[in-house]
DNA sequence: CGTGCCTTTGAAAGAGCTCAATCCTGGTGG
DNA sequence: CCACCAGGATTGAGCTCTTTCAAAGGCACG
């Protein structure tokens, strides 16, 4: 997956942040690439398969990767907030579908001017590589969750993962319940029931569906771990 | 994960693949930082949460890399075969621990060593670039397998996956029943409930636990895409 | 103040798991 | 050379968690 969904505020950035470099004209040179973009929730960025001509960076907003198996089962690979960079697949086509979760704002930039920049800027490379390698270890710990926690422990993983902004204990969750479902490997019953069960154990407030409060962070915490 | 299971042939790699440059100061420069090692099955190469001081390099063999909960249920991210690169966390520790599946030989290399060759290196850092976004991309697959596939669904996609080798039908296995179940988030008795049943419906040939035949490719092929 | 979508809750069904017994095979020792 | 053993593989039976199918609730928007 591309992101352990740290970061999904609503946020703005103001972009550019991997490959912002100290060098003032390297930075023009990186703009001038660029196009703004603006989304609403529902639309594509691109589909699996797509020749992938372009490298987007999210400026603000939710986006969401998933991939499909041919009867419409979905698996969502990660949620993008602001200031992350797709597309970024180095073969032809691309290998997962992309869609604005909220209302989104994003530039793009044309891959092979972007190949070029990758020879011309050193360490933008290495920059990269430092960025894909933390993706890679997100993707890594969603494995251990699909694979071998239960969907109590699943939630709680989830809800701590997103829990990364205001620094008190208030989640802002802008994806539906069917969002929580496909990314978590479960149904959307299920992420309701889940979720039910922890505010009637006081472990959680749930003043709207989209907005969860922590309780009691350490028997979260318990759980999401397999306690 | 670090790898669909391909390539998990017995075979010998010469080493370097990933970064034996034209420029054979480079290559010499690259084989002093090395040192040869060779593991016995079930000798551990590091553990996850371990200092990551080394990158290595297989040779020859097969590793498993894993994650385990506090409980101890285990989540298999991926097999390397010849060749392949790993403990490239660009952390200070390993995210993962490796251990030997069959008797292994690989190279190890001092990861501050390796540091300064990729700014001397003018490309390696984008070939370790590549190399990581192949590896998403098989993170990708694996998480669509582990959230929405069913068991009969992940065990003839993994035995598509796994077959790579002589172009013949034939898989050769290394790894136990238990690996295969923790690699695909399953139990080893759905494994071979599984294997049991293609066997029985003439889809594999089973001649012995590790020796599989594929003996109608297509039926394979639509159970792993979810037909 | 409908209408439609998303969420929540309930009841029944089922896929995969757990527990347990048996089978097989390769390595060992007599 | 052959019987024995240990560990992995396989098979069976019952159970549990999650899903499926169904029916309300609730909220935003027109």
């Amino acid at each position: 997956m591309l992101a352990e969904p740290n970061h999904i505020a609503e946020t703005e950035s103001d972009g550019l942040a991997l490959w912002c470099s100290p060098d003032r004209r390297t930075q023009s040179r990186v703009a001038t690439l660029g196009a703004s973009q603006r989304l609403r929730p529902g639309q594509q960025l691109f589909a699996e398969g797509d020749r992938a001509d372009d490298i987007f960076e999210t400026v603000s907003g939710t986006v969401r990767l998933y991939k499909l198996l041919p009867d419409g089962r979905r698996q969502i690979i990660g949620f993008l907030g602001a200031g992350r960079l797709l597309g970024f697949a180095h073969h032809d086509t691309y290998a997962y579908t992309a869609e604005a979760v909220t209302v989104v704002t994003l530039h793009r930039y044309a891959r092979h001017g972007f190949d070029r920049l990758m020879d011309q800027i050193p360490g933008l490379a290495r920059r990269l590589l430092s960025a894909a390698t933390d993706e890679l270890r997100a993707a890594q710990n969603q494995m251990l969750l699909l694979g071998r926690k239960t969907a109590a422990e699943k939630i709680a993983s989830f809800l701590l993962a997103m829990e990364a902004d205001g620094g008190n204990d208030e989640i802002l969750v802008p994806m539906a319940r069917g969002d929580i479902a496909d990314y978590l490997g479960l149904t959307i019953e299920t992420v309701c029931r889940n979720l039910a069960k922890l505010k009637q154990d006081e472990i959680i407030g749930l003043p709207t569906p989209n907005r969860i409060t922590i309780l009691d962070r350490e028997r979260l915490e318990d759980l999401a771990a397999g306690g």
